[in-house]
DNA sequence: GCTTTCAATCAATTTAATCTATTAAGTTTT
DNA sequence: AAAACTTAATAGATTAAATTGATTGAAAGC
């Protein structure tokens, strides 16, 4: 049984003629004949009862058939309307991971930006620590993740969105508060608040401050759970100073005239910020235009990738 | 699209392997493999993420495309369903129509050989001229009749059932009731009562005595709209004598001590009943069924056919 | 008896489906 | 790093099917 053979069968219903039936299906009448004659063989059915001149009748099991075979044709049709509905690539559910360092700064700004060049898509976001970013990336939960590079996974591409210096998040009242630029050597010793394990974030700058680790007290150890925001708050409470990725203390939205900001001095530890998608994934159209909209959010302080 | 392809894609969306689809489906890796991309192609659509080792991954278009592919399926399956059932010719329903003349003394012995030989089809009783038995034959409105020759119709096919010989009804009480046989010219100018016009069996026994349609009195030509029992109660009234068929009389169930059966003298009037049904009409099992029950209702007086 | 109509059949061709063998790409093991 | 392994895609050859134009056969009308 194939679908032609159904179309085939419908067309003689209706016309009731086979000639006409197949110049309807635009074949040729022994084309038309021959395949119902298979179908009918295949079934063990006559559909129709022929005889020249007159028209063509239906058999009460035949006309059954033909019911049937509309049926099949009209939920093959579906087929059709479904991949024509989701063959935009910028439509449908798009799901999309982002680590908890970076979530909270740039969503705000790409959704609204998403939102307008592809209202068809609807977003789904996550926020998560790398690893289970990743885990649910490969397993197909997630169809893209913002993480941060150092990242790299068999089956999984990246591309480099902006590179993100890091700064020094201090009380108003610090005894830092004059100086210019701070040197990454300065942190050590201080009081500096940094996430707790798991935030790739608190070990990107433990990598650019090796001595911190050693050298520090608990503070850079502890705050297991919590988040940027949190420490901000600290630091406008004079708890003691950390440091930020620049996106999260630049936006007018997190400012405080508690809390200043002291650059580093060159060279400035930073991350770079990619986007990642499995490298077989199909809508490659939406994750550009994940990319081409994280660009042009125009984050405060981060520095463009070419 | 084929029904193949869909029967593809459904085993790969199961298994998630296309080498271990490609067995389930009887079939090399490579035809599944180029099936599958003729379909993508065709809907414009990416159904799997394929990555070697690692599984197949469905894109939410695909998971829908699938779903709604097992439903064509599934439709499909209900096509060989019906025709399963519907394959033997002795199920189903059977339009059977009968002569207003034939019908009330045939079909109650027919209809339970019918019951017991073939339990599953449905018979469906109609009684009429046999003008309108033959359009609704001809319209498929009925699947058989059974009529009287001369009968011929174009594109319809006929087979003789019986020889069915014509009898005199008279009262008991009437001054023919000690004649051995009736020659048919002897009726001529008796109070003769017929059908109206339309049953075939009135024109009939005019046919064997012409001398009765300009001799005779207006009975001959009234009883518009009446039926042989109502006759055959005005027999025995004694309102006057009456041609019958002999299957209307001989049974014991429509005997009356009131009515006496006089036979005719050679060459005896008689008729010929038939089986008429469209010459390509598909259930030829069902035709001889009906033939076969009908030669074996043992009818009184009738003369087989061979 | 001739013509017309219409579906079935025939013979030839084109098209499509399928196969085996191989390749390519990615993963895992050594 | 290199070799071994998996798995899907590709290539080339073969087989099966679908399709066509021409013809035939049956039935009906003129």
């Amino acid at each position: 049984m194939t679908l032609t053979e159904l179309r085939y069968i419908v067309a003689v219903a209706q016309k009731k003629h086979f000639g006409h039936a197949a110049q309807a299906c635009f074949v040729s009448q022994p084309t038309l004949s021959i395949a119902i004659k298979k179908l009918e063989e295949e079934l063990n059915v006559k559909l129709f009862e022929r005889s020249s001149k007159n028209e063509i009748r239906i058999t009460d099991i035949g006309q059954k058939i033909v019911q049937q075979a509309q049926k099949v044709l009209q939920e093959t049709h579906v087929i059709n309307e479904i991949s024509q509905q989701g063959k935009d690539p910028l439509s449908g559910t798009f799901k999309l991971g982002a680590i908890y360092t970076i979530g909270p700064y740039l969503l705000p700004d790409l959704i609204p930006g998403l939102r307008k060049n592809a209202p068809k898509m609807t977003l789904i976001i996550e926020e998560n620590f790398t690893a289970n970013l990743s885990q649910s990336l490969k397993q197909g939960e997630l169809d893209a993740i913002i993480i941060s590079y150092p990242f790299d996974e068999p089956g999984i591409e990246t591309f480099p969105l902006y590179k993100e210096p890091f700064v020094v998040a201090i009380y108003s009242h610090h005894k830092w508060v004059e100086k210019k630029q701070i040197k990454v050597n300065e942190l050590v010793g201080q009081d500096l608040m940094l996430l707790g394990a798991g935030h790739c974030f608190r070990d990107q700058v433990l990598l650019a401050c090796p001595k911190c680790i050693t050298e520090n007290n608990e503070l850079t150890r502890t705050l297991e759970g919590s988040s940027l925001e949190t420490i901000r708050h600290m630091v406008a409470a004079g708890t003691g100073i950390t440091v930020l990725p620049c996106t999260s203390m630049l936006n007018s939205q997190h400012n405080s005239d508690l809390i200043k900001i002291k650059y580093f001095s060159p060279p400035q530890p930073s991350r770079t910020v990619a986007l990642a998608w499995r490298k077989h994934y199909p809508r490659k159209e939406a994750i550009q235009l994940i990319i081409d909209n994280i660009q042009q959010c125009g984050l405060p302080g981060i520095e463009t990738i070419d």
